[in-house]
DNA sequence: CGGGTATTGACCGAATCGGTCGATGAGAAT
DNA sequence: ATTCTCATCGACCGATTCGGTCAATACCCG
């Protein structure tokens, strides 16, 4: 990726954006070289230019997700904040963020997981064996759970908004930019209502 | 799809799932007869004797997925039913007697909704706007929200229940039977668990 | 104007595409 | 046993698309 470097900063993340979106949605064997250069306003012959081959271009993509999520990750990460739904709350803060900056990152990574195309499965298994030590600290772990009513599972409250989130996201229409505001606004309404009616008394402001 | 109606029952749900899965995953364009055809486990010479073409294929499936949901509504469903959370879970009910039949239905219509392909779009299209009145008669109206307490928005409500089925369903592994009594099990839980803490307490039994 | 360099259209052999067809073989009927 | 039927498939067709290359052009800076 070191050529893109020094191109504008605008036309690298329509490059990155389109080939993300084009694995992502296409998986690796499907998403042809055409489709990318169609996707990220280019020539076939530039993805090569930028890229080297195919395969280089995925494992690129790969780390290029990596270093955005290990960023804003340490960036946000509070261990501090122990209560439950502020921890979910900065959780998706940070998945937010990555979304922000390139709406098909976590589109990419999750597809990732499934790919099973040979040419690339090695490397893939290769790299989420390395990355675990990320996912231990995002583990959600640690967080209070004693304010809740008597009846109500964390677990289950936490599935609800973890689900509740993934629909805000691909709810999203792919063509235009993403409105941060507008998600954080729509999942607060839910969390508050939930923790209005799931807290016991005592804990609700 | 009339040369298949001589075979096995097994057999034919097996062909019409595996090119169900071809097409929901990768869409008309890149989901190759031969993909389709290992999918669906039989050698591709055969999927040109039972469809004709590829496109008569798509459409054949088209017209299958929509003579089971059709199907499946008007053996379920019943607008005398007006509590909210019964609705629902009326509607799951039928969603998911539509999945147990053939898993992959479901996400085949909702792919269908995006197929861009010039090959099979006018045909989609015209079929989408001829079932528009089925859509009327599953929309969830008449539904009684009176028993909601203060504060409690009856549509994001519906939202949360909406988005975690859809989880529970995407959830399910692709390989494994679907275990519908499991599902409903889950379902009824978060189900319950709202119910318990959204409605006024004289609609608790 | 000259000299990189960013970018591409045209092209390559190989692979895959949608689709065809003759060979094979199991089973039913004679 | 023999013929007929027909489901099934491997091998093949011409056409398209694949990943990848390269000579030529467009463009920018001095």
């Amino acid at each position: 990726m070191e050529k893109l470097a020094h191109l504008p900063a605008d036309k690298q993340k329509q490059i990155t954006d389109g080939a993300l979106l084009s694995f992502s949605t296409n998986g690796y064997k499907k998403a042809s070289v055409s489709d990318i250069a169609a996707a990220a306003g280019i020539s076939k012959a530039m993805v090569f230019h930028y890229f080297g081959t195919k395969k280089e271009l995925y494992l690129d993509l790969m780390q290029f997700c990596s270093d955005i999520v290990v960023e804003a990750v340490q960036e946000k990460f509070d261990p501090d904040i122990t209560d439950f739904f502020e921890r979910i709350r900065m959780a998706s803060a940070i998945k937010l963020a990555v979304l922000a900056r390139h709406r098909a990152i976590l589109s990419f990574l999750s597809s990732m997981f499934f790919e099973q195309d040979p040419e690339v499965e090695p490397e893939i298994k290769a790299f989420i064996a390395s990355s675990e030590g990320l996912r231990n600290q995002m583990a959600l772990e640690g967080m209070d759970v004693s304010k809740f009513k008597e009846g109500v599972d964390p677990q289950t409250v936490m599935k609800i908004l973890v689900r509740y989130s993934e629909g805000i996201v691909s709810e999203q229409p792919n063509s235009a930019a993403i409105d941060p505001e507008a998600i954080v606004r729509e999942f607060d309404e839910v969390m508050e209502l939930l923790r209005n009616h799931f807290y016991k008394e005592e804990y609700l402001h």
